[in-house]
Parts: C-alpha cells; structure tokens; sequence
DNA sequence: ACAGTATTGTTATTGTATTAACAATAATAT
DNA sequence: ATATTATTGTTAATACAATAACAATACTGT
C-alpha cells in the first residue's frame, strides 16, 4: 500500500508521514502565540523543502493566503481530521523486554487517541501482574483479548526467532496494524499495516557510513 | 547523501541496508548447515523479490553459479567486507531514558562490532554509575569523553526539547553518525551521518491506516 | 543428441517521489 | 499609477527505485 485516497484524491503515504510531522512544528508555534507561518517556516521546523510542504498541503487541498501564509489553527484542525481516529485506539505491547517497556513508557498517557490496553509476555513472572493499570496476558490468550480489548494494533517486541509465530497469532486474532522492532521480517495480509524497523540494519549502516567517510 | 561508491560502482544506500538483512539471511542458513542459496530464497526470508536479491548482489559484483546460487560463505564475507569496520566502533548513548537503556540492552555485547563506550545523561544520579562496565557522564563531557573514548556513533534518546542542542554538542565534539530518536528533527553537517526515527510519526501512521481500512 | 527447465545477470520499462520552474496574486513602496 | 516583492498553487522535469523482460547458461531427462 502506497497511496491513499482523501477526498477521492490519491496521497503518498510519505504525505501522511510528513503532516504528522507538520502537525507538531504547527502546535509549537501556536503555543508561542503564532496564528499564522508560511511554508518556508515549517520546512525550516521540519527538514524538508518549502517546496515540498505545499506540495502536501496543496494534495489534502488546504489553502493558504498569499501575504499571511497558512493559519495554524485550521491547518492543525484539517490534519487531525485526516490523522486522528474519532474514538481513540487501543494498543497492546506484545513482549516487554526492555524494548517493549521503553515504548509503553513512552507511550503510556502521552497520546489520549493512543490507549495501551494490554501488554503480552510469557514471563510467568509477569503474567498477571498489573503496570499503570494495564494487565500483562499469556500469549496464549492473544484472541481472546484482542477481541475483548477491541484492540488494532500490536508493537512486537518479542525476541527475533519468536516473531513470526507471534505474528500470525496477532494477525488471526484479527489485529489490524503491527510494528515490527524485531528484527525478523514478518508477512501480513494486505489489509493489515505493517511498519518494520530494524535496529540492526540502521546500526550497521551508520556504521557502514562512518567507515565510507573516513575513507575519503 | 543517497549514493555511494563501492569498486568504483554506485550502489543505493537502500542496497546497503538490505545487504545488511541478506546477511543476517545467510547467517542463519549457514546456521542449519546450508552452503548455496538461490535469490529466491534469500527473497523468500528477507521480504524482497528475487530480481531485488539478484541486482543487489549484481551492484557488489557477486557471482552465483547457475545450477547452485550463491555459496552462503563467500557471500557472507563479502557482506561483511563492505558492511564492517575492522576495528569495531565505538557508540554512546545519550540520554538514559526507557528508551536508551532498552537500546543500550540490546546492543551491549551482542555485536563484537559495536562498543558501547560512554553513556551520557544530565541525572544527578545516574551520572557516575557505571551500567555494565560502562560509565555514565554528565553531558558537560561530551566533547572530553567522545574524543578520549574515540566514539564515533551517538544514540540520541534525549527528551525532544533538548534535541536540537546536545546533538549540535555532539557534532562540535566530532561524532561521525547520530541515531536520532528523539521526535525532534535535528541538522547535522554532510559529513555526518543522521538517521532519524520517529515513533509518534509511526504511530500515527499506522492508526491513519487502520482507520483508512475501516473505512471501506 | 536434444528439448525442457530453472536459474543467473543485465538491460529496459515503469512507477513514484522529489525538485525545479513559473504563473497568479496581493500587498507595499515609489 | 506602476514597479517591486514575497508568497502560494500547480505543472513540468528530473532523479531514483522497483519491477519486468529476457538472453545466457548449464543441468536433467528422454
């Protein structure tokens, strides 16, 4: 999936990417007092082009003046609407290592349209026990708590050699997003959203990158 | 920077992260007693194509035998050559959150490469610790410990209003690649490498498309 | 010996995202 | 009034990455 339609318009999904983004250097200034700021100014917030910015806002059909540029509050009103989801949405960490605890801290209260509603780990130390209010489950019960939990989407952090297996659980338990930190690649059907990261790759190419400049 | 030259070839940075998954691939095969892989199969791990596997190889200049594949080995080491630095690299982590001690678990010791040489946070507390082995300064010595302890990469896991300030701290001290994981965007000079995640932004993302697919 | 098969290596094509170019506009200054 | 300026909105061009296409090859089975 590599684009979208709003407003029977079809949008990158970088574009999606790049108004969160927008969205936050947008609420910074208006909480220093801005009500207006023009391209430039965000693409200088955010490190992309002038040029690019109204690119975006030009395909979500958000319209600017020409001597005051764009207001703050409206732009961040027509990004929510497009961004945000009315009822909220719940989350479940799934493996808390440290991975999975860094990311429930970072997460936990911070979002209100984000609730963690269950974490997963099969530590029986920790099956059961409770962290902000929020239970920890056995794998085992993945179905039957996504589907009480109503919950879309899982953070996998679960050791590498486990994901695979833990993915497909999530997926048949009818989870509609997965974020991958682990590592191992992992296939999903096409109606679920499935965003990778690996810290290994980015690592060993940051690496690689030190290793080419120094050799110049 | 989106290029680079290997054997006088230019080669997509985005082949040199896959290379690094490739070999994580092979690894694993060699592993279970494997010799020879064919692209498909590489493909088949990793979630690529085999045409993909096949240019990539082709880019590094790596042969496979028609009836065989590619000899795991050889692969490997070739990888590797390119891919990594032969006296390993030195890394801080700055900012000793949830976040960065989850990533300073999961790198301390597992990579022979990768040396967690510093950590730096502005906690009265943590600063004089050791975590490991390995000691935790105030950032005031930043630029004293990176250049003593020859670090070249910095983890930034600080909190986003203070992003834009230590890695510039970080870049006067000489550091040659930051990880960024801060949310907040952050500039850094060409020679420099920057990576830059940002998990709000994924999020939102990924609530965007559960919502999209709801929708229709 | 020869057709069939599966694979590699490479070139060509397509598709997508970014960047550049520029007309349109409205305010300001002369 | 008219030129100048800074900005938006949009179209055109470029660059980049992924995909498709296919010749070359070597093995297998008949």
């Amino acid at each position: 999936m590599t684009k979208v339609k709003i407003h029977s318009k079809e949008i990158p999904v970088k574009t999606i990417a790049r108004l969160s983004q927008y969205r936050r250097a947008l609420l910074i200034c208006s909480q220093k007092g801005k009500t207006h700021i023009f391209s430039h100014e965000i693409a200088a917030i955010q490190h992309v082009t002038a040029v690019q910015v109204r690119r975006d806002l030009m395909l979500i059909g958000f319209n600017g003046s020409l001597k005051q540029g764009y207001n703050i509050h409206d732009l961040v009103n027509v990004i929510s609407e497009i961004l945000d989801y009315e009822e909220g949405i719940n989350v479940a960490i799934v493996g808390l290592g440290n991975f999975g605890r860094a990311l429930f801290n970072y997460f936990y209260g911070k979002r209100s349209q984000l609730r963690i509603a269950a974490i997963f780990d099969n530590n029986m130390e920790k099956i059961g026990t409770e962290y902000n209010g929020v239970y920890c489950y056995s794998p085992y019960r993945v179905e039957e708590i996504v589907k009480r939990e109503n919950i879309k989407i899982a953070i996998l952090t679960v050791p590498p050699n486990r994901a695979v297996e833990v993915a497909k659980k999530l997926v048949d338990a009818g989870i509609k997003g997965i974020l991958n930190y682990t590592s191992t690649p992992i296939n999903v059907p096409d109606n679920v959203f499935l965003d990778e990261y690996d810290m290994i790759t980015t690592m060993e190419k940051a690496a690689f990158f030190v290793k080419m400049n120094e050799m110049k």
